[in-house]
DNA sequence: GTGGTCTAGACCACC
DNA sequence: GTGGTCTAGACCACA
């Protein structure tokens, strides 16, 4: 498993982003201890500030808790996850629309690229 | 037709893609003249500046040309204009695709999502 | 007006009430221009980023808005405001009133001692 | 008796306190002997090594005395205990009309809130 | 000039 | 060793 960063959005947008991804796809699993601030940190190649500010949101929004003297783990409550799951894709399939709707696509076109350009993804 | 701005992205970005969705929408024609800046600063609600930095961009891509004397208007390259149309969705549905995968979706499961989504938004 | 802070608590914490405490007291009003981060917290006598961190959070109770380059301004919702002296209010009363209880007292008595130390406290 | 303990705070605190008000209250009466170290840290589910400093800094505010060879005891002296309980609530109404002051409210609204509060506190 | 982000490096309380 | 806080100083995009 490896950190994906880029320079176009904020780094620790980003990092929020790939653990809550790890936590959806079960690569994190409930109960589950996360490394420490700075080991976290050096993995992902930023400085140990930025991790945290990650974690902090993370922790917000109850998808870990924190021990404060032992660490750091991911919330217990499948619920959550699954439902955060469920929201983030339908956020995601709503922004898509929204946003071919603007280029002036309707629903049948719009499915019609989707496996086309999904097939061709496949090759790759 | 109105402008829609929100403060979370920059605000030229937003007046270039809403200008970009007129052009490929049609609602501005090719060889249309458009109005002034301030005219269209005036209607979107923002400074001129703001405007002119997103015209000067959407000049660079082509898609409006400066008569030094009488102002700006739509290109007539009908096919840059559907180039820009299929190039934009595109890069929209792959960004999506590449985001449903880190969430663990699989292109079946994204289909079916997607025609239950836009028959609920339907409705609305 | 001053910025009291000790160093028993975060300072950024210290720092969200009492910006708290002008906008619930009327010192802030509605809509008023708040100075910079760089000037407030020079003026409070901290670094920016604590300043920063802490109106970071003021934001996120929405308490203040920002407009990413003309500054930041008190929340318009004058409700919102109202909402907050309440519950502050409350809460504060009731976290009293528990440790009141768990250290014996009955409400009669509470009520007689707070009658006594205030007007104690009016002398000074 | 139950103990209760969250993480917000240093937990050694929260033992502090709660011994102390077991003491004010009566729940351990002058002279009474305290179950051991090990038995105590047990029964509160925390480290023996924290519950220790907890007892330490009791027996600092001389509220408990160790008899090196039977253990621990209540302080046999009634006066500090009525004391420790006059200066703990002074402190803690102190620090109440402080905060309430903060908020914008006078002496006469916050008893008339605290009655309705407290009335509201006890039908639950 | 405005807010926002990031790094580097330090110190603290707690267990 | 753990998380949390803070400073100092820098750079960026935006208007």
């Amino acid at each position: 498993m490896q950190w994906d960063l880029n320079s176009e959005r904020p780094v620790y947008i980003q990092l929020i982003e790939q653990i809550q991804s790890r936590i959806i796809t079960g690569f994190y699993l409930p109960g589950d201890k996360l490394p420490s601030v700075r080991d976290l940190a050096a993995e992902a190649g930023v400085n140990p500030n930025t991790m945290q500010k990650a974690l902090t949101e993370l922790e917000r929004m109850e998808l870990v808790y924190t021990n404060r003297t032992s660490g750091r783990y991911i919330t217990l409550d499948q619920g959550l996850i699954k439902q955060l799951k469920k929201q983030s894709a339908k956020q995601q399939i709503q922004d898509f629309l929204e946003k071919m709707k603007y280029l002036g696509y309707e629903i049948e076109e719009i499915i019609s690229l989707i496996t086309d350009i999904a097939s061709e993804m496949k090759k790759n």
